[in-house]
DNA sequence: TTATTAGGTTTATATTATAAACTACTTTAC
DNA sequence: GTAAAGTAGTTTATAATATAAACCTAATAA
């Protein structure tokens, strides 16, 4: 009945990355965690897990002296994002076919 | 930017056990079971939490001697369904003011 | 030169979800 | 009438997640 929810994406601050790089070419760290209002070390985190996934690129670089990561969501990464809202929908019209 | 997703809510066997009781008047424990493919321990937890909120009412009897678990969703479980889906789209409609 | 800030990462803790074990009966078969 | 199996769950223990706190390295400012 219910299809299963993608537990990667199944997260409010994941989703909420994922959420801000799909409209986006690409985006800093600071950034993302401005838009999604995380802590540094939770952003650290599930970046980590989203880049382990394949759904997002890492990049590491510098700028201006100091380190700089920027995330780029990838082909994988938006097909989950698509299967996941697709999947949703089950969940929240209830009624529709 | 992005609104809290009520954490009640935004568990998979949670969710889908809102999504059964809103298109109906009430429904059996084995009933959501089925409906939700759950194991009967975690559903007897999930229930308890969305009790304890409010969300649903659950009323024990007895049928044919066998004890009968009925849930029931109130108002605030139907508002905090329609607040959550509400939020949600934040999310997953991506680009939409 | 030590103090502060930038830009994170790692580790520890708290919270959740899930599964396994258990309770309390009832029915069926011997 | 009693042992075995089934119904309908609950409780407890474990695994998985999320979050926060502490830490790191280098750069800049005082």
């Amino acid at each position: 009945m219910f299809k299963e929810l993608d537990p990667l994406l199944h997260s409010q601050l994941r989703l909420s990355i994922i959420s801000v790089l799909i409209s986006v070419k690409d985006a800093e760290f600071s950034f993302i965690r401005e838009k999604t209002e995380s802590t540094a070390g939770n952003l650290s985190v599930q970046l980590t897990k989203l880049a382990e996934a394949g759904y997002i690129d890492v990049k590491k670089s510098f700028r201006d002296n100091y380190p700089l990561t920027t995330c780029k969501i990838t082909k994988k990464g938006i097909q989950a994002f698509e299967n996941y809202v697709e999947n949703l929908k089950q969940y929240i019209q209830p009624g529709k076919k």
